[in-house]
RNA sequence: CGGAGAGUAGCGCAGCCUGGCUAGCGCGCUUGGUUUGGGACCAAGAGGUCGCCGGUUCAAAUCCGGCCUCUCCGACCA
């Protein structure tokens, strides 16, 4: 018997871990908070990269990459931007057994960086807009770590754009939190709230900050990427400037936006249950498992030919590995891929050769419900349409869990009940005073001030000060 | 960084209080055989700087001090 994983019940943070190690997603690495991402779990952030990647080009954006150290003083040109990130900044101090002139930041983020950049290469606005991605880590020194979600390094990515305008940077920054919201639907299978931060929680340096919350299956929150739209904060800082059409010197309107590797916490804490993993279809590394059965040893030759015949018909459409390990029992590796969060599993078996048919389960039913005999036959198309239904069955379940714990509370007293077991949709001043009680007596912060706010005439009463409010907030307990 | 807990074979743990000579157990691993429609069984094996450094002692997994890492709760945080 293999060791279990905690049920989520029980204690979710273990289950969490517990997941993760056995499903040998990621590893612990020797230096505090840091990561080591195992072959499956880096095959899952290579679909998750390409499914980012492909939409970021269809918006017209390029790939390059910017160094991992930046001098010391370019961090301190914009006030707000270093104020936010000196306490958890990795400083270099020596380097070739000298003590270096000027330290070196382990970059935490790159708009220092690429702004000295784009100054140097920005003269006119016929050199605009200028739309950059980079795919790289960063280094953040973090107090408390939790695998992808906190972690000292992570991978990311980080577009940098920059602007003629106001209007087109916010646009810029709006399109690319829609392309996160697109790209979280639909691969990930995750529903996202979009939203404006609050000034408390702005980007430091930021004019505005979007950001996608998602819900855990614990109902906490979990910022699932970020756009910000920059205004001329770093363009001034970082001198980045052009020439208009009236020959006139201008600072430019910048954006950055980045989604990380948390994104794959967020895939595994929203959809994953107590037998372990459960993949979206689109961004599972095997979308489908092919688990040979046999009793007598004359049936051995006949079900791993058939096996291996289905393999082939699928490789080139869906990602699929054939588990024909002599060791372990056809039961074990129902478990197996169970745990790992394989979509589908195709069981093949004496009787099934014999009637030309196999046995599909699906991942997001469990037991006999999930299982159906399905004819050998047109088998790729049926699959492939099975892995569809799971994608869409994904996000809906997910969609439901969310609006089943999101309430919205009259007043403050149904609002610290609501908060401390769901998400709550409330008034708010815009009061950051207000926020920051609310966390303290609650724990709740301040999610997001989601965009499709139903422009109701007159708003309402702030929940916590009663003053008058214009918008609403999502606040929840947040990871 | 504060409070609490943990670190002994790949994994999970016992042993520590009350120091003692070859440090155990379950799972996993290796070999051979029987097995395989929801985590098979038998037999024989391999595998350890007891987290690291230092101290006490004739003798340390065990007692004392320091450090590292992990987990949980706080503070802090994109």
């Amino acid at each position: 018997m293999a060791e279990a994983i905690t049920p989520r019940s029980q204690d979710y943070s273990q289950w969490y871990t517990d997941v993760i190690l056995r499903a040998e997603v990621a590893d612990y690495a020797p230096v505090r908070g840091c990561m080591v991402l195992r072959p499956y779990g880096f095959a899952l952030w290579e679909n998750i990269q390409q499914g980012l990647d492909k939409r970021f080009k269809a918006t017209g954006h390029q790939n390059a990459y910017f160094p991992l150290f930046i001098p010391q003083s370019f961090l301190q040109k914009e006030a707000e931007h270093i104020e936010g990130f000196a306490p958890e900044l990795a400083v270099v101090t020596h380097g070739g057994g000298e003590k270096l002139e000027e330290p070196l930041i382990v970059r935490p983020t790159s708009e220092a960086i690429i702004g000295y950049h784009y100054s140097k290469w920005i003269k006119s606005y016929r050199d605009l807009p200028v739309l950059i991605n980079q795919w790289c880590s960063v280094v953040r020194w973090e107090m408390r770590t939790r695998m992808f979600l906190r972690t000292t390094e992570f991978l990311w990515q980080e577009g940098h754009t920059a602007h003629a305008t106001f209007e087109e940077a916010e646009a810029e920054t709006r399109q690319m939190l829609d392309v996160y919201d697109d790209f979280a639907a639909k691969e990930a299978a995750l529903p996202v709230l979009k939203g404006r931060k609050s000034d408390s929680e702005r980007f430091p340096g930021a004019m505005t900050t979007y950001t996608i919350e998602s819900m855990m299956g614990d109902k906490r929150a979990l910022q699932s990427a970020t756009s910000h739209n920059l205004g001329q904060n770093f363009a001034k800082a970082f001198e980045i400037q052009y020439l208009d059409r009236q020959n006139e010197l201008q600072h430019c309107w910048t954006t950055s936006w980045g989604m990380s590797w948390r994104i794959q916490g967020a895939i595994l804490m929203a959809h994953g249950d107590d037998q372990g993993l459960v993949l979206p279809p689109r961004l599972a590394p095997i979308q489908a498992v092919i688990v040979p059965i046999y009793k007598e040893e004359v049936d051995r030759t006949p079900v791993l030919e058939a096996a291996r015949r289905l393999k082939k018909s699928f490789e080139g459409s869906i990602r699929i590995h054939l588990d024909d390990r002599e060791e372990h029992t056809a039961g074990w590796k129902f478990n197996e891929w169970e745990m790992r969060g394989v979509p589908v599993r195709i069981e093949v078996g004496p009787k099934d050769v014999a009637k030309n048919q196999v046995v599909l389960g699906r991942r997001d039913m469990p037991g006999k419900e999930g299982k159906k005999f399905v004819s050998q036959d047109g088998l790729t198309a049926a699959v492939q349409a099975l892995l569809d239904e799971i994608q869409t069955n994904l996000y809906n379940k997910a969609l439901k869990f969310r609006e089943d714990n999101t309430r919205e509370p009259k007043n403050y007293d149904e609002f610290k009940e609501a908060v401390a077991e769901s998400f709550a949709r409330a008034w708010w001043c815009g009061n950051a005073e207000c926020e920051a009680k609310i966390k303290e007596e609650t724990k709740a912060t301040n999610r997001c001030i989601p965009l499709d706010q139903e422009t109701s005439k007159s708003g309402g009463m702030c929940i916590y000060c009663g003053k008058a409010a214009k918008e609403k907030a999502i606040f929840g307990r947040a990871y």
